[in-house]
DNA sequence: ACTCTGTCTCAAGACGAC
DNA sequence: TTGAGACAGAGT
DNA sequence: GTCGTCC
């Protein structure tokens, strides 16, 4: 998943680009977090947590301490939940239906995000596509995910490692330097990440980081290069084109329609859910929202109007920072056109396929 | 000889008590 | 599963 | 920091 060697890619020439961000740095800013993601490496990696009725709940404890973490940072996170993925990808097992594990799971953490009061947002494809266009206008400072495809899809701030046990600083990925440092129009950094290997085409083998970077830089487009390249190199399902369509204009939310609104935790619904319902130990987590309150009602009382939060305190780097007063979730029923509703139900099943290029 | 790619392996989250 | 690091072996 | 536990 992902394009895998982009990260080393980076690492490797164009290191100023990332920069290592303490969390507290980003107090009021919204970040978009890839769910996905967050949701599978949960599921991989911990051992996993099953309550007395059987269920699974290593992904729901992981994403509530690691929001409620962010929260305590002030951050201000906005969840999206990916959709169905375009029919290019090349997805080993899974794909559709039930294999997906966690229909029911995808419902609890609506519900957790609900009573947290961070707004979430479901894609019409990829999580990564929507994630980026809501950075590219502005809605959210960046993206939350340890899946470079993000910056492809043209995040402008791609964040790694945000993790609640993580002590040390978060990498931040900046595209705009990051095009800079490599002299790539963002249309060559589509291409290069193709030729690096993506999950809508195959790829060109013998073709890794220090070639591909060097002859993109050299002939400025994939059609040229593969002009250079004995053609038996090239593998049937090279579809280059279409994967950059993929890339360029992605399946993504109407951005210009969301509105995102946070608030204070319903502490009594979350005690109720998560342990009454889910069983997760009710003292754990009555002491971990105490604890938010606790950091977040002072900051509420010192500051009446949200607006001193802004440019004056505490944040030496601030620039446009998109202003988050008073937004709310996402749809106004009034003018709610069936469309959308449409898009919205599809979270629960198959029904919508993505026009496919 | 050196550089690069591909393959292998391993670890993986968050908390709190100590 | 994924990603990162080590290493071996192919390519130049 | 390390380690055992989370359900």
């Amino acid at each position: 998943m992902g394009i895998q060697k982009l990260a080393s890619l980076i690492k490797k020439e164009a290191p100023e680009s990332i920069s290592a961000v303490p969390p507290r740095d980003y107090r009021d800013r919204v970040l978009a977090i890839d769910a996905s993601v967050a949701i599978y490496q949960f599921n991989a990696a911990i051992p996993t947590i099953i309550n007395r009725d059987g269920e699974d709940l290593s992904a729901l404890q992981g994403m509530f301490y690691r929001t409620v973490y962010m929260l305590e940072n002030g951050i201000k996170p906005v969840f999206v939940l990916e959709g169905p993925p375009p029919a290019l990808k090349h997805r080993k097992g899974n794909s559709d239906g039930k294999s997906t594990p966690g229909h029911g799971r995808r419902d609890d953490l609506e519900k957790m995000l609900r009573y947290l009061g961070v707004p979430y947002i479901q894609a019409t494809g990829e999580a990564e596509a929507t994630c980026a266009a809501l950075v590219k206008h502005c809605l959210a400072w960046g993206t939350v995910t340890e899946d470079m495809d993000a910056l492809p899809f043209g995040s402008t701030r791609l964040i790694r490692n945000l993790k609640a046990n993580n002590l040390g600083n978060v990498e931040e990925y900046n595209l705009p330097k990051l095009l800079k440092l490599l002299k790539l129009s963002p249309e060559q950094f589509v291409e290069l990440c193709i030729l690096l290997g993506c999950d809508y085409s195959g790829k060109i083998k013998g073709l890794g980081i220090k070639k591909a970077l060097e002859l993109m830089q050299k002939h400025g487009s994939i059609e040229r290069i593969l002009k250079t390249i004995k053609k038996d190199r090239i593998p049937a399902d090279f579809r280059y084109q279409e994967a950059k369509q993929l890339f360029l204009q992605p399946s993504v939310v109407d951005v210009s329609r969301v509105q995102l609104n946070w608030r204070a935790p319903d502490e009594e619904n979350l005690v109720q859910f998560l342990s009454h319902e889910k069983h997760l130990n009710e003292t754990k987590i009555r002491t971990k929202l105490a604890k938010l309150r606790a950091i977040q009602q002072p900051k509420e009382k010192k500051t009446p109007k949200k607006r001193s939060a802004q440019s004056s305190l505490s944040d030496p780097n601030n620039q446009k920072q998109p202003k988050m007063t008073d937004f709310f979730m996402a749809k106004k029923k009034s003018q709610k056109q069936p469309q959308r509703r449409a898009a919205r139900l599809t979270k629960s099943g198959k029904s919508m396929e993505l026009p496919v290029p």
